[in-house]
DNA sequence: GAAATATATCTTAGATACTAAGAATTATAC
DNA sequence: GTATAATTCTTAGTATCTAAGATATATTTC
């Protein structure tokens, strides 16, 4: 017998929209031209705001080589820039330039609408409830995330 | 002034959780020694069953010639195997091996049971209401993605 | 049923992007 | 001021992708 179609076992939409949303990604970097690492990139400098090139590395889970890379990729297409740090003239800071993100920004505040139009369905208890699930949703997975990597090989 | 951090516009927790997301695959796909695209093809055909060489190249938006690759290396570390199609011997049907599953069954197990224990939170309507969202929500992100393809450049 | 066409996968060549190691620059500690 | 540390970039080697075409099998047409 061959394996059985998982997806709706366990916790049952949560992994089918987990899936899908890794070919969202996937789809906007191909929209915006991007690869999905300098996507994923530019997408953790918009969340967090101008940060060193290592923590950008940090967080990509990148090494500082590969960020050199990312960052000229997202430089040249004008979405990022580097800026020297006064206070520590090793460090580059890397930081969104505003006037390139309108594209993005259009894409996120769709994606936003359309969710908005599930959520009006919902009672304002039941949105909050479904609000409350994505936040301990995702410290869940940020924890779970970090047991992973520790006992990693 | 730069970019203000996102996160909690438009439907609050849902972009946050979206991003862990996507750090959750990455993590799991370190943790079982895979690249990030061969852990996708093999959540995949996981998720479908067993199916052809071809039809995982769309569903992975990869062309043939990399799915020979990636079925290689998969089929190397004995995830997956190659079995002939009988009614039609150009087609390769992709199968899970049962028996290599454990390790990734056991992770989606205490994710499972992690997420059972964030909805034990709540109340029945609650609950009802959460899943609700996300089935509705993975039907519009791949609706979502069609119009982005459809409008690539 | 033979030839032409279509389909499915694999192979190959070239391009891209990653890692690991180390170089270059700047900061900090003694 | 010298030694050590921290930060980013560079380089060499490797992995994996695409595009194009080769190979094998199936289907259609005559």
């Amino acid at each position: 017998m061959s394996t059985k179609p998982r997806g709706m076992d366990g916790v049952n939409g949560w992994r089918e929209l987990s899936a899908r949303t890794i070919f969202l990604h996937q789809a906007i970097a191909d929209h915006l031209g991007l690869n999905i690492t300098d996507h994923k990139c530019l997408d953790i400098v918009l969340t967090h705001g101008p940060m060193t090139a290592g923590r950008l590395a940090e967080d990509s889970a990148l090494t500082t080589g590969a960020i050199t890379g990312v960052v000229d990729r997202l430089e040249k297409k004008g979405f990022v820039r580097r800026v020297a740090d006064p206070h520590d003239r090793r460090k580059t800071m890397i930081e969104a330039v505003p006037e390139s993100l309108a594209e993005i920004e259009q894409i996120f505040a769709r994606l936003a609408q359309k969710t908005a139009e599930i959520t009006a369905r919902y009672s304002e208890v039941e949105r909050a409830a479904i609000d409350d699930f994505a936040h301990r949703g995702a410290t869940m997975i940020d924890a779970f995330v970090r047991e992973l990597r520790s006992k990693s090989s």
